[in-house]
DNA sequence: CCGACGAATGTTTGCGCCAACATCGCGGCG
DNA sequence: CGCCGCGATGTTGGCGCAAACATTCGTCGG
């Protein structure tokens, strides 16, 4: 009984069958009266076209709400239109504002990204994100931060078009980064004009290229500017570590500037100074690095180094595409941006009031 | 003389022909002694292989550096293995973590994400957007913090499955967000119960969801509570404007209690009552909502209401793959996802020392 | 007035993969 | 003892598109 009747639909089923696959090329082809290969010259923008065949396509296209089909394109010209992006932690501020801006410039050129978060930075885990972004699936790769690329072992596989930013500025691979010396030497610079004896620094994690970076250049002006250079301090970026670092400092009477690694250290050490009595910036000054959408409004607002994440974002898909263009790297090592310096309500003059 | 000598290679050259094209099935088959529908079956992990058969495909893959083409496995078999994410700005605290539980959710099932950012919320930024993730590029859509889906109009184009995060809890589509209308709830009832007469409410802008219910909570839970209902002050979301709202409040002697719709808008609350010379929270109470990584560390820190990000990423990848599974939407309206209530320093009660 | 040229358009082919079907060989069961 | 069924493998075809080549037709110069 219950078999009997309609049960089986007709599977040349006439009208409707149109509704189960989108339309193809072939389907606008029909429509229009030309032929599937003049749909394909309209849609990819193709100058030998009739004025009046291409609107009799375009047409069509919209009747049936025409799109292409991005994978029978890309298995046909072996292109695809695509950048991948490796992040490692995507909350990261400088990280989040830096894909947004290789997202925008991406689409500005017509480009989708695909995007691979990696969490731990161990050379397989690259790897894996590597394959996961199947060297087929995409026409370049964007690293963020990428510090274990340090290690001379990493292959990457086949002859992809690579860009690294804020990572060490590899030999075999084009970089763009922030200007990370002469922000630590803006900020460095900046106490010691204020009339402070020396500049203590609170710095990144040891295997990061931007801490280093910074360390360097903070160690690099206070010997140029004959300033004695008192130990470092290591911390991760979070706010926890400059807490911590900042009550080792916030003990010692001689220390009256400080220059963190990041706003979040910042926030910490300027806690810790605050619990142990010392005002800031009366009796110590604090510079931070990044400039945080917030750091204008904690208490004090925040000097810091201001990062133009939009352009290194920019500048990423810029590399990039010449690499597409001329088919292999022009530019080695990394493209700087340039920081600033943003003065606010952390630093001031030694024994100020 | 420059041109002669070995100008042109054979181009039947051997051995390093296979440099030019990436190897596919078809090379793989031949070095394994099998046909390339063989070795298909060996990349996806079908059973029906015998394991000797097996084990010599995959040392052939190894030796040729196999990798299976996207683009042509989707174009045969009409999957993409890809989720698109529309966001409304990556940089949002929130947009950014949800974006990576994304990212990790869909990883782990072995999918990619296309991100795709929208500047504007109007109607034609999003149906672009959709466009840009062309229907047939990915197989299913999440949206992130998609106000404008309020109006009547927005018809996303074809039968592809649509989460929506953080937006109107559309009739249409299956959404995930964090309980709005909890948080605000624990938020106004913690300030009640530390003994405020009343709690006043800087909201987030008036096209916000999330501002909405947050504000629409908090009132009903003072009415709920029988204390009277101020005004409400709206702001952006930024510090900024919770800053400007918070110098309106600080002017009134009466406000003793503050939930702000978010923690920048908080931060600035408290710096402008700081300016004010209104202390917090022995004078005035303050609290936040999202659980920024900074919170903890403001001054003084800030109570707040935590959102668990990474749930809601988990959740949304969950409800598509649903989609994936059965062919429709099988849940309609918004899974909900519990916020907690975190009390620090800026909150006590009235009249504190 | 004719042939060459070039713009507009059509036809063929294959990108790399997988679904569907075809084939083969082997063991179990009536 | 013969047939069936099933697991392992091979063969065919086509997904939708664009590159390369083929065709048509109008135009221009000698």
């Amino acid at each position: 009984m219950a078999k009997d009747g309609e049960v089986a639909k007709p599977e040349s089923g006439g009208s409707f069958e149109a509704r189960t696959r989108p339309p193809s090329m072939a389907d606008v082809a029909a429509m229009a009266g030309v032929s599937s290969q003049t749909v394909s010259r309209v849609a990819n923008h193709r100058s030998n076209v009739d004025e009046a065949t291409r609107e009799r396509v375009l047409a069509a296209m919209q009747m049936l709400g025409y799109r292409p089909n991005t994978a029978a394109r890309a298995l046909a010209t072996g292109k695809f239109r695509m950048l991948g992006v490796i992040s490692f932690g995507l909350n990261a501020y400088g990280n989040a504002r830096t894909l947004e801006a290789i997202v925008a410039a991406a689409q500005d050129a017509d480009y989708s990204v695909n995007v691979v978060s990696v969490r731990a930075q161990t050379e397989s885990a690259v790897r894996d994100a590597f394959d996961r972004l199947t060297v087929q699936a995409v026409d370049g790769i964007i690293l963020i931060e990428a510090q274990i690329l340090d290690t001379p072992a990493l292959r990457l596989p086949s002859g992809l078009p690579v860009v690294v930013v804020d990572g060490e500025e590899s030999r075999r691979h084009p970089g763009v980064d922030t200007n990370q010396a002469e922000g630590a030497r803006l900020a460095t610079t900046h106490l010691l004009e204020l009339g402070h004896r020396t500049v203590w620094h609170v710095c990144g994690p040891q295997d990061s290229y931007a801490a280093r970076r910074r360390a360097e250049s903070w160690h690099r002006t206070l010997k140029a500017a004959g300033a004695p250079v008192p130990p470092l301090l290591y911390g991760d970026w979070s706010a926890a570590s400059g807490y911590a670092a900042g009550l080792e400092l916030a003990a010692n009477p001689e220390v009256s500037a400080i220059f963190a690694g990041n706003d979040q250290m910042a926030l910490g050490v300027v806690r810790a100074l605050h619990e142990a009595g010392r005002r800031v910036p009366d009796e110590v000054s604090v510079v931070g690095f990044d400039d945080l959408a917030e750091s204008a409004w904690f208490l004090p607002s925040l000097t810091t180094i201001h990062q133009d994440f939009e352009e290194v974002g920019r500048q990423c898909v810029a590399l990039l595409f010449d690499q597409f263009r001329t088919g292999h790297a022009t530019v080695h090592g990394a493209t700087p941006v340039a920081p600033t310096l943003i003065v606010r309500d952390s630093t001031s003059a030694p024994g100020a009031p």
